[in-house]
DNA sequence: CGAGCGATTGAAAAGACTCAACCACCGTGG
DNA sequence: CCACGGTGGTTGAGTCTTTTCAATCGCTCG
């Protein structure tokens, strides 16, 4: 549980700017965000920004996992990437001159703090060292993105649940898996029935503990087998 | 039928840079990319660079089309997206400081340049206009993946083979579509005999005419309401 | 003219989804 | 403290889309 009266965070004590893309600012730069940022405590289940409005800064995670989802047609949101402690997020919509094309929400209880669009270009403008970390985080984004594509395109729900619980422990490391059966269903891009029974045969399988809502993976190279890789 | 024995293309004169990341280029700066860069002429079926090798450079298609996919874990393509005239093409990995995770490869007869990654990347450090608009780039691309592996992941075949045949509409412009049945699959992400038979169903709805190979939209409306928009 | 690849068709099987019902846990208010 | 309501989780059955496999066709190129 976050200590909810410990609403600003301050770069430069910031634990998660450590796995972060301002990891490499120095000093002054440190203290130019410190001044620039605006800090607040997000409830479970909050937006940060929605599809197809415009963006007006982005976002600093401090404390806490936000889910990055579109929604299809009939209003059912397909999760693209979840977010943890040290990930700006939302720079894309930035640079596009778009809208969002995607939204953000938080899973639990977040610290986050903001920059706005003017400070945060101006920056980018000003710090190559930044500008190509972001360039880079762009990069590799869009590449997992195309094997996230194919992932869709041809491996079985099955193939794919096993590659989303694997990124999945690697997001949530040391803790257990935590999300709605459905936020995990539209991770996975399935019915929520179908992931459940799949999560049963797993479990039956030996490949993970279930904790009511919680879980566990056990046996981490059955998955890999079964992700394909 | 393209002019084979003209291999070699002039950046000042060049007709696809005016719709390239390029156009914005000043006159020096062009002269500079005319020098640095090398021109090949490709047959059809020609890789421009496979997958999980390591870039050295980026290509600047300057007639044809070029198929982008990955190959899923049965070596199945899947096709993430077709470059048409004008593309520069690779990159992404340019900045991701990893290997290509997808393969490119020429669908026709294509006339295609090629600019080093030290020059490419000396280009991008001193040229703000350059480098805002591939940050602009990726950032477009990225939110279009997004929007990809939804379709993917919640749209029937029937819905994403009419998403794809209007993005292809787009790409062949006044031509006609003109892929095989095979990487029409791979794109759409079905197997070759179920995008068969729905094409069939397609035309006897009259949306699309059959001419053998190449296809013909018909009526655009009627695919846009399929596709759901 | 024949080989071979790409295109097409049919039939059967499998995977996944939908719908409907039911359960279980949790916090609230009486 | 307990009944209540609600959300999230689970199960079963039936249906439908899509895939797979096998066979055939037909064009194009050498």
């Amino acid at each position: 549980m976050l200590d909810k009266s410990h609403k600003h965070v301050t770069c430069s004590t910031c634990g998660a700017r450590k796995n972060s893309l301002f990891a490499n600012n120095c000093e002054n730069e440190t203290t130019l965000v410190e001044e620039q940022k605006t800090c607040a405590f997000y409830k479970k289940n909050q937006p940060l920004f929605i599809e197809s409005s415009f963006p007006r800064g982005v976002f600093c995670l401090n404390q806490g996992k936000v889910k990055i989802f579109a929604r299809g047609d009939e209003g059912k949101e397909q999760i693209i990437h979840i977010a943890k402690e040290g990930e700006i997020i939302g720079f894309r919509a930035m640079f596009s001159g778009e809208p969002y094309k995607v939204s953000a929400s938080t899973l639990e209880e977040c610290n986050i703090c903001f920059i706005g669009k003017e400070d945060f270009l101006n920056m980018i403008e000003t710090n190559a060292t930044l500008r190509n970390g972001i360039m880079k985080e762009l990069s590799k984004e869009l590449g997992d993105r195309a094997v996230f594509i194919t992932n869709m395109a041809q491996k079985s729900v099955r193939e794919r649940l096993a590659f989303a619980l694997l990124i999945l422990g690697d997001i949530y490391d040391k803790e257990e898996i935590n999300l709605t059966r459905e936020d995990l269903a539209n991770f996975v891009g399935t019915a929520t029935e179908t992931l459940i029974r799949l999560l049963k045969d797993f479990k039956e399988e030996g490949i993970i503990e279930i904790h009511t809502r919680k879980l566990e993976i056990i046996n981490k190279d059955k998955l890999m087998h079964l992700a394909g890789k």
